[in-house]
DNA sequence: GTTGACCCTATACATGGGTATAGGGTTGAG
DNA sequence: CTCAACCCTATACCCATGTATAGGGTCAAC
Protein backbone atom coordinates (compact mmCIF):
# COMPACT_ATOMS: atom_id res chain seq x y z
CA UNK A 1 0.00 0.00 0.00
CA UNK A 2 1.02 3.99 -0.86
CA UNK A 3 1.63 6.45 2.32
CA UNK A 4 -1.68 7.97 1.29
CA UNK A 5 -3.66 4.36 2.41
CA UNK A 6 -1.62 3.70 5.10
CA UNK A 7 -1.99 7.04 7.08
CA UNK A 8 -5.64 6.77 6.48
CA UNK A 9 -6.10 3.36 7.68
CA UNK A 10 -3.93 4.22 11.07
CA UNK A 11 -5.97 6.94 11.05
CA UNK A 12 -2.51 9.98 11.30
CA UNK A 13 -1.74 12.47 9.27
CA UNK A 14 0.78 11.48 5.86
CA UNK A 15 2.98 13.64 6.98
CA UNK A 16 3.03 11.95 10.52
CA UNK A 17 4.22 8.52 8.28
CA UNK A 18 7.14 10.35 6.66
CA UNK A 19 7.70 12.20 10.25
CA UNK A 20 8.19 8.24 11.96
CA UNK A 21 10.55 7.34 9.03
CA UNK A 22 12.26 10.47 10.07
CA UNK A 23 12.63 9.31 13.29
CA UNK A 24 13.53 5.66 12.62
CA UNK A 25 10.03 4.64 14.13
CA UNK A 26 9.68 2.83 10.74
CA UNK A 27 12.01 0.85 8.54
CA UNK A 28 12.52 2.85 5.57
CA UNK A 29 10.07 1.51 3.13
CA UNK A 30 10.55 0.14 -0.42
CA UNK A 31 10.11 2.69 -3.28
CA UNK A 32 8.80 2.11 -6.24
CA UNK A 33 10.60 2.92 -9.85
CA UNK A 34 9.10 6.82 -9.01
CA UNK A 35 10.09 7.04 -5.36
CA UNK A 36 6.93 6.14 -4.25
CA UNK A 37 7.13 4.17 -0.62
CA UNK A 38 5.23 1.13 -0.22
CA UNK A 39 3.91 -0.73 2.74
CA UNK A 40 2.49 -3.73 4.33
CA UNK A 41 0.34 -4.27 6.75
CA UNK A 42 2.81 -4.54 8.91
CA UNK A 43 3.70 -1.19 9.24
CA UNK A 44 -0.01 -0.79 9.93
CA UNK A 45 0.04 -2.61 13.01
CA UNK A 46 3.48 -0.52 13.90
CA UNK A 47 1.84 2.82 13.73
CA UNK A 48 -1.03 1.88 15.26
CA UNK A 49 1.65 0.56 18.08
CA UNK A 50 3.22 3.70 18.69
CA UNK A 51 -0.47 5.67 18.80
CA UNK A 52 -1.52 3.29 21.40
CA UNK A 53 2.02 3.50 23.42
CA UNK A 54 1.57 7.18 23.33
CA UNK A 55 -1.56 7.22 24.71
CA UNK A 56 -0.26 5.77 27.76
CA UNK A 57 2.07 7.97 27.73
CA UNK A 58 5.52 6.80 26.18
CA UNK A 59 7.66 8.81 24.49
CA UNK A 60 8.37 8.47 20.71
CA UNK A 61 11.94 7.66 22.25
CA UNK A 62 10.63 4.74 24.84
CA UNK A 63 8.39 3.29 22.24
CA UNK A 64 11.54 2.84 19.80
CA UNK A 65 13.30 1.00 22.79
CA UNK A 66 9.43 -1.41 23.33
CA UNK A 67 10.10 -1.77 19.34
CA UNK A 68 13.85 -2.84 19.57
CA UNK A 69 13.19 -5.28 21.92
CA UNK A 70 10.94 -6.62 19.16
CA UNK A 71 13.78 -6.18 16.95
CA UNK A 72 16.81 -7.65 19.19
CA UNK A 73 14.53 -10.84 20.24
CA UNK A 74 13.45 -11.74 16.73
CA UNK A 75 17.18 -11.71 15.30
CA UNK A 76 18.39 -13.70 18.10
CA UNK A 77 15.27 -16.03 18.38
CA UNK A 78 16.45 -19.61 17.48
CA UNK A 79 20.59 -18.67 18.84
CA UNK A 80 18.67 -19.93 22.16
CA UNK A 81 20.04 -18.05 24.95
CA UNK A 82 22.90 -15.95 22.96
CA UNK A 83 23.67 -13.83 25.94
CA UNK A 84 25.16 -10.82 23.22
CA UNK A 85 25.30 -7.16 23.86
CA UNK A 86 21.92 -6.70 21.99
CA UNK A 87 20.22 -8.78 23.84
CA UNK A 88 21.32 -7.79 27.57
CA UNK A 89 20.20 -4.36 26.73
CA UNK A 90 16.82 -5.69 25.19
CA UNK A 91 16.66 -7.58 28.61
CA UNK A 92 17.53 -4.39 30.42
CA UNK A 93 14.73 -2.36 28.72
CA UNK A 94 12.51 -4.89 29.20
CA UNK A 95 12.93 -5.46 32.94
CA UNK A 96 12.20 -1.24 33.00
CA UNK A 97 9.33 -1.24 30.96
CA UNK A 98 7.80 -4.03 32.76
CA UNK A 99 8.09 -2.51 36.24
CA UNK A 100 6.85 1.37 34.69
CA UNK A 101 3.93 -0.61 32.76
CA UNK A 102 2.78 -2.67 36.36
CA UNK A 103 3.32 0.73 37.80
CA UNK A 104 1.50 2.32 35.49
CA UNK A 105 -1.83 -0.35 36.03
CA UNK A 106 -1.77 -0.06 39.48
CA UNK A 107 -2.07 3.62 39.33
CA UNK A 108 -4.46 3.58 36.97
CA UNK A 109 -6.24 1.17 38.83
CA UNK A 110 -6.33 3.58 41.73
CA UNK A 111 -7.51 5.83 39.66
CA UNK A 112 -10.28 3.84 38.53
CA UNK A 113 -11.65 3.17 41.49
CA UNK A 114 -13.55 6.31 42.84
CA UNK A 115 -14.59 6.91 39.40
CA UNK A 116 -16.42 3.77 39.09
CA UNK A 117 -18.03 4.47 42.82
CA UNK A 118 -19.40 7.76 42.04
CA UNK A 119 -20.81 5.91 38.99
CA UNK A 120 -22.66 2.68 40.41
CA UNK A 121 -23.58 4.12 43.50
CA UNK A 122 -26.23 6.84 43.34
CA UNK A 123 -25.41 9.84 45.19
CA UNK A 124 -22.29 7.98 46.80
CA UNK A 125 -20.68 10.25 48.81
CA UNK A 126 -18.48 7.82 50.98
CA UNK A 127 -15.85 6.15 48.14
CA UNK A 128 -15.49 9.58 46.81
CA UNK A 129 -12.66 11.44 44.30
CA UNK A 130 -10.47 12.07 46.98
CA UNK A 131 -6.60 13.13 46.12
CA UNK A 132 -6.01 11.27 49.45
CA UNK A 133 -7.00 7.81 47.74
CA UNK A 134 -5.85 9.11 44.27
CA UNK A 135 -2.36 9.61 45.53
CA UNK A 136 -2.44 6.16 47.87
CA UNK A 137 0.01 4.78 44.91
CA UNK A 138 2.84 6.88 43.75
CA UNK A 139 4.39 6.53 40.40
CA UNK A 140 8.34 5.90 39.66
CA UNK A 141 9.71 9.77 38.44
CA UNK A 142 10.71 9.69 35.28
CA UNK A 143 14.31 10.16 34.11
CA UNK A 144 15.86 13.93 35.33
CA UNK A 145 14.92 16.47 34.11
CA UNK A 146 13.42 19.54 35.95
CA UNK A 147 16.55 21.40 37.12
CA UNK A 148 15.68 22.61 40.81
CA UNK A 149 17.45 25.39 41.19
CA UNK A 150 16.55 26.32 44.68
CA UNK A 151 18.07 25.22 47.53
CA UNK A 152 15.44 25.11 49.92
CA UNK A 153 17.33 25.86 53.35
CA UNK A 154 20.52 24.09 52.45
CA UNK A 155 22.34 28.07 51.83
CA UNK A 156 25.26 28.54 49.92
CA UNK A 157 25.29 25.66 47.93
CA UNK A 158 26.86 26.11 44.22
CA UNK A 159 24.37 24.74 41.27
CA UNK A 160 26.48 25.64 38.34
CA UNK B 1 4.95 26.34 52.75
CA UNK B 2 5.87 28.76 49.96
CA UNK B 3 6.28 27.59 46.50
CA UNK B 4 9.93 26.65 46.53
CA UNK B 5 9.79 23.80 48.96
CA UNK B 6 6.24 22.99 47.20
CA UNK B 7 7.92 22.42 44.12
CA UNK B 8 10.99 20.93 45.52
CA UNK B 9 9.16 17.98 47.30
CA UNK B 10 6.87 17.71 44.42
CA UNK B 11 10.39 17.01 42.19
CA UNK B 12 9.38 19.77 39.84
CA UNK B 13 10.35 23.36 38.97
CA UNK B 14 9.32 26.53 40.80
CA UNK B 15 8.12 27.58 37.42
CA UNK B 16 6.05 24.67 36.77
CA UNK B 17 3.96 25.55 39.77
CA UNK B 18 3.54 29.06 38.42
CA UNK B 19 2.31 27.93 35.04
CA UNK B 20 0.19 25.24 36.39
CA UNK B 21 -1.64 28.34 38.67
CA UNK B 22 -1.82 30.27 35.45
CA UNK B 23 -3.64 26.72 33.32
CA UNK B 24 -5.97 26.42 36.46
CA UNK B 25 -4.63 23.10 37.61
CA UNK B 26 -4.05 24.47 40.96
CA UNK B 27 -6.15 26.69 42.89
CA UNK B 28 -4.85 30.64 43.32
CA UNK B 29 -2.93 29.94 46.43
CA UNK B 30 -3.05 33.03 49.78
CA UNK B 31 -0.42 35.47 49.86
CA UNK B 32 1.52 36.58 51.77
CA UNK B 33 1.27 40.44 52.45
CA UNK B 34 4.79 40.14 50.48
CA UNK B 35 2.97 38.52 48.00
CA UNK B 36 4.61 35.61 48.52
CA UNK B 37 2.67 32.44 47.54
CA UNK B 38 1.44 30.16 50.24
CA UNK B 39 0.41 26.47 50.22
CA UNK B 40 -0.30 23.30 52.09
CA UNK B 41 -0.33 19.63 51.81
CA UNK B 42 -3.12 19.68 49.56
CA UNK B 43 -1.35 21.74 47.24
CA UNK B 44 1.26 19.03 47.19
CA UNK B 45 -0.47 16.10 46.64
CA UNK B 46 -2.67 17.83 44.21
CA UNK B 47 0.54 18.81 41.82
CA UNK B 48 1.93 14.69 42.41
CA UNK B 49 -1.33 13.99 41.39
CA UNK B 50 -1.14 16.05 37.87
CA UNK B 51 2.50 14.61 37.49
CA UNK B 52 1.32 11.00 38.20
CA UNK B 53 -1.52 11.52 35.56
CA UNK B 54 0.64 13.20 32.72
CA UNK B 55 2.96 9.47 32.90
CA UNK B 56 0.13 7.75 31.93
CA UNK B 57 -0.65 10.01 28.77
CA UNK B 58 -3.18 12.43 30.34
CA UNK B 59 -3.43 15.91 28.93
CA UNK B 60 -3.33 18.76 31.21
CA UNK B 61 -6.70 19.54 29.85
CA UNK B 62 -7.99 15.83 30.26
CA UNK B 63 -6.71 15.84 34.07
CA UNK B 64 -8.58 19.32 34.86
CA UNK B 65 -11.49 17.43 34.05
CA UNK B 66 -10.09 14.49 36.63
CA UNK B 67 -9.95 16.85 39.10
CA UNK B 68 -12.96 18.76 38.21
CA UNK B 69 -15.07 15.44 38.84
CA UNK B 70 -13.13 15.84 42.26
CA UNK B 71 -14.49 19.04 43.18
CA UNK B 72 -18.22 18.78 41.71
CA UNK B 73 -18.34 15.33 43.95
CA UNK B 74 -16.98 17.27 47.03
CA UNK B 75 -19.09 20.23 46.27
CA UNK B 76 -22.15 18.07 46.32
CA UNK B 77 -21.50 15.86 48.82
CA UNK B 78 -24.32 15.63 50.93
CA UNK B 79 -26.60 17.03 48.92
CA UNK B 80 -27.74 13.42 48.02
CA UNK B 81 -28.52 13.01 44.94
CA UNK B 82 -29.08 16.12 43.82
CA UNK B 83 -28.67 15.57 39.63
CA UNK B 84 -27.53 19.36 39.10
CA UNK B 85 -25.89 20.97 35.84
CA UNK B 86 -22.27 20.06 37.63
CA UNK B 87 -23.28 16.84 38.85
CA UNK B 88 -24.27 15.83 35.82
CA UNK B 89 -20.90 17.09 33.52
CA UNK B 90 -19.26 15.42 36.43
CA UNK B 91 -20.85 12.17 35.81
CA UNK B 92 -20.34 12.09 32.12
CA UNK B 93 -16.94 12.89 32.51
CA UNK B 94 -16.10 10.25 35.04
CA UNK B 95 -17.97 7.24 32.82
CA UNK B 96 -15.66 8.53 29.84
CA UNK B 97 -12.69 8.87 31.42
CA UNK B 98 -13.31 5.50 33.37
CA UNK B 99 -14.20 3.51 29.56
CA UNK B 100 -10.33 4.96 28.83
CA UNK B 101 -8.87 3.67 32.22
CA UNK B 102 -10.23 0.26 31.47
CA UNK B 103 -9.04 0.53 28.08
CA UNK B 104 -5.52 1.72 28.96
CA UNK B 105 -5.42 -0.88 31.84
CA UNK B 106 -6.26 -3.89 29.31
CA UNK B 107 -3.81 -2.36 26.50
CA UNK B 108 -1.13 -2.34 29.14
CA UNK B 109 -1.83 -5.66 30.59
CA UNK B 110 -1.18 -7.28 26.29
CA UNK B 111 1.90 -4.99 26.41
CA UNK B 112 3.30 -6.55 29.82
CA UNK B 113 2.49 -9.94 28.55
CA UNK B 114 5.47 -10.61 26.07
CA UNK B 115 7.57 -8.57 28.07
CA UNK B 116 6.94 -10.63 31.21
CA UNK B 117 7.72 -13.88 28.78
CA UNK B 118 11.02 -12.80 27.59
CA UNK B 119 12.15 -11.89 30.97
CA UNK B 120 11.19 -14.89 32.95
CA UNK B 121 11.64 -17.86 30.49
CA UNK B 122 15.46 -18.28 29.60
CA UNK B 123 16.25 -17.88 25.72
CA UNK B 124 12.33 -18.23 25.27
CA UNK B 125 11.15 -17.24 21.57
CA UNK B 126 7.43 -18.38 21.75
CA UNK B 127 5.98 -15.42 23.19
CA UNK B 128 8.60 -13.18 21.24
CA UNK B 129 7.44 -9.79 21.68
CA UNK B 130 5.42 -9.58 18.64
CA UNK B 131 2.99 -6.51 16.95
CA UNK B 132 0.71 -9.20 16.13
CA UNK B 133 -0.28 -9.93 19.80
CA UNK B 134 0.63 -6.25 21.14
CA UNK B 135 -1.90 -5.38 18.75
CA UNK B 136 -4.56 -7.55 19.58
CA UNK B 137 -6.64 -5.00 21.81
CA UNK B 138 -6.75 -1.74 20.76
CA UNK B 139 -7.40 1.75 22.50
CA UNK B 140 -9.89 4.14 21.48
CA UNK B 141 -8.80 6.58 18.68
CA UNK B 142 -8.61 10.15 21.24
CA UNK B 143 -10.65 13.38 19.97
CA UNK B 144 -10.17 14.42 16.67
CA UNK B 145 -6.88 15.80 15.21
CA UNK B 146 -5.09 14.66 12.45
CA UNK B 147 -6.82 16.51 9.83
CA UNK B 148 -6.29 13.48 7.08
CA UNK B 149 -6.85 14.86 4.09
CA UNK B 150 -6.04 12.42 1.94
CA UNK B 151 -8.87 11.03 -0.32
CA UNK B 152 -8.08 7.90 -1.27
CA UNK B 153 -9.66 6.54 -4.01
CA UNK B 154 -12.89 8.48 -2.85
CA UNK B 155 -12.45 11.23 -5.78
CA UNK B 156 -13.43 14.65 -6.26
CA UNK B 157 -14.47 15.62 -2.31
CA UNK B 158 -14.19 18.69 -1.30
CA UNK B 159 -12.55 18.49 2.38
CA UNK B 160 -11.88 22.82 3.12
C1' DG C 1 22.38 47.39 57.12
C1' DT C 2 24.37 44.05 54.00
C1' DT C 3 24.21 39.65 51.91
C1' DG C 4 22.37 35.45 49.97
C1' DA C 5 18.50 32.61 49.48
C1' DC C 6 14.29 33.17 48.49
C1' DC C 7 10.05 35.38 46.27
C1' DC C 8 7.52 38.40 42.46
C1' DT C 9 5.99 39.61 37.33
C1' DA C 10 6.67 39.59 32.57
C1' DT C 11 8.49 37.85 28.65
C1' DA C 12 11.37 35.05 25.82
C1' DC C 13 13.18 30.60 24.68
C1' DA C 14 13.18 25.40 24.33
C1' DT C 15 11.58 20.68 23.19
C1' DG C 16 8.52 17.04 21.63
C1' DG C 17 5.48 15.84 18.38
C1' DG C 18 3.58 16.84 14.75
C1' DT C 19 1.26 19.89 10.42
C1' DA C 20 1.27 22.97 6.62
C1' DT C 21 3.15 25.00 2.51
C1' DA C 22 5.94 25.68 -1.54
C1' DG C 23 7.30 23.81 -5.59
C1' DG C 24 7.33 20.15 -8.03
C1' DG C 25 6.72 14.90 -10.29
C1' DT C 26 3.46 10.44 -11.32
C1' DT C 27 -0.51 7.93 -12.63
C1' DG C 28 -4.81 6.47 -14.31
C1' DA C 29 -9.61 7.45 -15.87
C1' DG C 30 -11.93 9.87 -19.36
C1' DC D 1 -3.29 14.33 -23.47
C1' DT D 2 -5.41 16.30 -19.67
C1' DC D 3 -6.76 16.60 -14.99
C1' DA D 4 -7.43 15.35 -10.29
C1' DA D 5 -5.69 12.80 -6.90
C1' DC D 6 -1.98 11.11 -5.56
C1' DC D 7 3.27 11.13 -4.46
C1' DC D 8 8.11 13.54 -3.55
C1' DT D 9 11.61 16.82 -0.85
C1' DA D 10 12.58 20.65 1.86
C1' DT D 11 11.43 23.95 4.95
C1' DA D 12 8.63 26.59 7.91
C1' DC D 13 5.25 26.66 11.15
C1' DC D 14 2.23 25.23 15.21
C1' DC D 15 0.66 23.75 19.94
C1' DA D 16 1.46 21.78 24.49
C1' DT D 17 4.26 21.90 28.21
C1' DG D 18 7.40 23.61 30.32
C1' DT D 19 12.23 26.58 31.44
C1' DA D 20 15.13 30.43 31.52
C1' DT D 21 16.13 35.30 31.94
C1' DA D 22 15.62 40.10 33.08
C1' DG D 23 14.68 43.20 36.46
C1' DG D 24 13.26 43.70 40.69
C1' DG D 25 11.37 42.96 45.94
C1' DT D 26 11.65 40.31 50.99
C1' DC D 27 13.66 38.50 54.99
C1' DA D 28 16.65 36.43 58.40
C1' DA D 29 21.32 35.76 59.84
C1' DC D 30 25.39 37.82 60.38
Amino acid sequence: MRIGELSARAGVNVQTIRFYEREKLLRKPVRTASGYRTFEEADLERVRFIKDSQQLGFSLKEIKDLLEIHESAKSIAGTSQTKSKEWEKAFRIARERLELINQKIDFLKVLRKPLAAVLEEPGAEKAMVCPASLMARRLARRSGKHAQTATVSRPREKTA
